[in-house]
DNA sequence: GCACAAGATGTTGGCGATATCATGATCATG
DNA sequence: CATGATCATGATATCGCCAACATCTTGTGC
């Protein structure tokens, strides 16, 4: 068995080897280092010398075969270079950390149910104890549902299921911060390109908007889909440009906004003068883009904490009752909007007919 | 002990009782799901039929204290919103799950000795059977030299340490090609935006910039120093937008020359006409800048496989020879450099003299 | 002053797997 | 056909810690 064979190091200290120093007994070394309250001070004092004295640490291993928990939590999280999603691991790893709890994450690449399932299985042989769904769940699977129902769950972009809490960003809000800002800004309606169909928050936004036009009584124009790269911004900008009709876009994604803003800027459309973009996000760069982008910051940090807040929540006290979050968005106005009557006449070249199909097609 | 109380569920089969529906010894069990060779098709075709008949799964936690071993690897990371650190842990963590390693990453807010010794720790808590190192070791004190004595330690930021291997891109080559280019492009000399001094990636680049230039025979201006963020970029842009000299900028990172692009847009002078940008990344949006940025892509993911590929070497043969091992970047032309012979003469409003002397001193 | 509660510490027995050694079977060789 | 080598498998002893129970101390009420 494990014998730390050749290299002739000693092997790292023990509880044993703490309490021979203490001299107390190892399980009192366990006491103090889970600050059992049934410790004198004394007692306490002494372990902790000889605890930083032989400079130990409690071998993880041996703690979670022996207790049956990792205080580890598990993320699930799309393989993405956007800023976003690293935002909101970033701050469930934040607040994990703080909670003595360790994040391991599992990427997937697609978001169909065999790769969710397969990531929830990697997590589920590290032995986490609760794992935070940063994905939307499109189909369920009953693998999928087993494992909510064993392993405490929460999704954070809206999915439902049966045995998982949620915590989430009020996305339709955000959708009518957006479109209101537009409409105020004397548009007649605005029009909208969504994110991909699979992802909830993508769908909320849509909704959001939609409802928004539709309680200002504003005509809804078909919303245009990308898939939240700036490319398919940059596809959808070359259609939209070529509608005379469109004078406010709202883009679900920061990223898809740039592309959109770089097509209207190849057709001759100005903007903010022409038209006018939202975007959601707030990444780094939305103030460097020229113009600077309006758009709609989302608090990712303050999400993910808030998810580790409840899942430790849950994995202290199974029997809390499962309490659905929301947390608000906020509007960031910049340059790529501005009041539409103050800039009406706009005799900029127009669109541009050319090689501008140059857009490769995908789905 | 671990008395999964309550809860009424069954606690997950171990290996005895797939050595019991298989009817082999557990240790059998344990040779087969390990691939030893010395083990019957027969047994080996009966055990694996009792393992995915009870969906059993080796417990992590007690392999890992029977064994000595993980199978975890750690990654010291910066904690930013920059894609590129993100691509570079996925980068590994795509090689990483392929090896059958699980991959735990502690992130630091500061390069100083502390915080990174503070996240080694971390991992050393988790324990990993070794480490990548992704944050520049500015200082490495007494312990961090500890730690990777003992531990397997593999840093891509170009740090050298007494005991832990390299793998690295050649960033003096980033900077060389960018140099060249746009030296190529008949601008008599090149400025340069640094990135901290802290990062050797951006010493290094600076030391290529300035090595390129001499054997050149060009005159080395003043390098101007940011932190990576867009902000510092359009600091920066805003002081070189002022001094009528400069017609040609090697920006150390794309989220930087974002900045400097904007500054200098609003300072009057365009982009490539009046003053060329290359960047370095190759982020995502860096074609939707506008105009589209001329930058040096670098291979972050393959330079994390490697990294991994490296580490698990060391890790199954401890005696292997550490070979420092450098990859290479590729230039990437796009929109915002241009021949400077096409647009000579550019009546833009020149450097205005004012509070322009806001550059930070450096060495 | 005694019985009993509550607090402080020690003792024992695994958690689930792997390393090591032991054993029985098969096989080549002289 | 005996002898030792090699292969396939089993038995046993931990790995380092924590849970449960046992024990010993101290304090408290009547």
């Amino acid at each position: 068995m494990a014998k730390r064979s050749a290299d002739g190091g000693e092997r790292p200290p023990g509880m044993a080897d703490v309490a021979r120093v203490a001299e107390v007994s190892a399980q009192t070394v366990s006491r103090v280092l889970s600050g059992h309250p049934n410790v004198q001070e004394h007692t306490r004092a002494k372990v902790m010398a000889a605890v930083d004295q032989l400079g130990y640490r409690r071998n993880r291993a041996a703690r979670m075969l022996s207790s049956g928990r990792s205080r580890a939590i598990g993320v699930v999280n799309l393989q993405t270079n956007f800023s976003s999603r690293a935002a909101v691991t970033s701050g469930i790893k934040d607040a994990a950390q703080a909670a003595g709890y360790a994040v391991s994450t599992a990427t997937t690449t697609s978001l169909d149910t065999f790769a969710i399932d397969s990531a929830l299985s990697r997590l589920a042989d590290q032995g986490v104890d609760g794992v935070i769904l940063a994905v939307p769940l499109i189909h369920s699977s009953e693998r999928i549902e087993q494992f909510t129902r064993s392993t405490p769950t929460i999704t954070i972009d809206g999915s439902r299921t049966e045995s998982a809490e949620v915590v989430a960003i009020d996305q339709a809000l955000a959708a009518r911060l957006a479109t209101e800002h537009l409409l105020g800004l004397g548009h007649d309606t605005v029009w909208h390109v969504a994110g991909p169909e699979a992802w909830l928050d993508a769908t909320s936004r849509r909704e959001g908007w939609r409802a928004t036009l539709e309680a200002a009584g504003r005509s809804v124009p078909p919303p245009l889909e990308g898939d939240w790269s700036p490319a398919s911004g940059y596809r959808n900008g070359l259609i939209l440009g070529r509608i005379p009709d469109v004078t406010a876009v709202f883009v679900a994604s920061d990223e898809m906004a740039f592309g959109v803003i770089k097509a209207l800027h190849e057709l001759g459309r100005r903007v903010p003068d022409d038209i006018c973009v939202v975007g959601v996000d707030n990444i780094d760069l939305a103030e460097y883009c020229s113009p600077p982008l309006t758009t709609v910051a989302q608090p990712f940090a303050q999400m993910g904490a808030l998810a580790v807040a409840h899942l430790l929540r849950h994995l202290e006290d199974p029997d809390a009752a499962p309490e659905p979050t929301v947390v608000e968005p906020e509007l960031i106005v910049r340059a790529s909007t501005a009041p539409r009557a103050a800039t009406e006449p706009a005799p900029a070249s127009p669109a541009r007919r050319s090689n501008a199909m140059a857009a490769p097609s995908q789905e």
